[in-house]
DNA sequence: ATTCTATGTTAAAAGCAAAAACATGAGGCA
DNA sequence: TGCCTCATGTTTTTGCTTTTAACATAGAAT
């Protein structure tokens, strides 16, 4: 491999790289500025060319999750279309699947301590990727009748915790809370029992 | 106060307690071993006849919280009876009470990375608490016909997972996530629905 | 061609974790 | 009473980290 010239070209994506793949390994804690850049072949102080400091790598990090993920949610929700019960099914495996494809991304966002509101671009990738999980509860929600129908925030942030739960409890081996289930039939159960206590599908099976 | 002796006597102590304030304060990550030395008194070399180092010492305020955490669960679940459903909720409001009341031990216990798996005593404090919340799920799930009945195992998962979820996505204001809702009525709620999700509690209101 | 500027490097200050060598003093034992 | 021993602190040192400042290089603009 050419050692490449004294301009990296792409030093910042580069680098953003490099921290996934090490806070996926290392964890929040393990993870330092100087070995990213060691791994993207450049002195620790060129990191501060293009980031504020560790944090901010961190949080740019993150942000790029979000927005994937907001994506993929989308997609998600688009793919269950037309039926508001499939849409939503599929945003709920869309949360543990993205969780297990982007291990850095997921650990930057929901592990690593930053602040949602760190940034107005950060605030507003969070708030998206919340409109779509909350889009999809209240499509659902139209079945229910008006009168006891709990708020689609409320709904979503039903889901959007119990997912959260089941990931961070038994999908990251990180702790080693080994359940005897598979996370995902963990969750898609969990959520089937909910949508059932809520009327949204029948009582049996 | 009088500028104690050189030795400390009950140092371990102290630097668990500073810990857990620091802990709470600056999270996981901001977290220094020096600065908890520096808070009882002491030099930073101090701490290592005490614990094997800054990890360690983590891990022993998570193995304190566990013990907190399984004798408040216990002490709800036993509130509770003899209504299998009073002592479930009881043991569901005492998890999001425990993160309130006890910040630095519920970060160290499940925000800092360390493994329940750390050391034997550890998993077995862990093992514990874990155990009183199955058993008030399959006291309960006793309500159910048998043939519909889900594993208790999984019963108890769900509820933590919800439980955790919500207090890591709404309640500990760190993200800043903030929904509109209280975090114990999510919880409240979201546990309601799922109850009746397993035909537990009537449906309605 | 010369200059400007973005993007690197080197060097240095400050803080931390961890280990090694040294110091103190409290309790057991003659 | 007086010494020994050992648990418990301190100093000191090493090697890492983050961050800043001063300097270097080369691509772009004029």
């Amino acid at each position: 491999m050419p050692k490449r010239a004294y301009h990296h070209g792409n030093l910042k994506s580069a680098l953003i790289e490099a921290a996934l793949q090490l806070i996926a390994i290392k964890g929040p804690t393990g993870f330092t500025l100087s070995e990213a850049a060691k791994q993207a072949g450049v002195t620790p102080a060129a990191v501060y060319r293009h980031f504020e400091g560790r944090e901010d790598l961190i949080a740019e990090a993150a942000l790029q999750g979000y927005v994937i993920f907001g994506d993929l949610m989308e997609h998600a929700y688009q793919s269950g279309q037309p039926s508001a019960l499939a849409a939503f099914e599929a945003t709920g495996r869309a949360y543990l699947a993205f969780a297990r494809k982007f291990p850095g991304h997921y650990i930057a966002m929901f592990e690593s301590g930053i602040s949602v509101n760190r940034t107005p671009e950060l605030a507003q990738a969070v708030a998206r990727a919340n409109a779509v999980l909350e889009k999809a509860a209240s499509d659902l929600s139209q079945h229910i009748p008006e009168h006891k129908r709990p708020p689609a925030s409320m709904f979503s942030a039903h889901i959007w915790a119990m997912s959260h739960g089941v990931v961070e409890l038994f999908a990251r081996n990180s702790p080693g809370r080994a359940s005897p289930f598979p996370p995902e039939d963990l969750l898609e159960s969990g959520i089937g029992i909910y949508l059932r206590g809520l009327g949204l599908i029948p009582p049996d099976s």
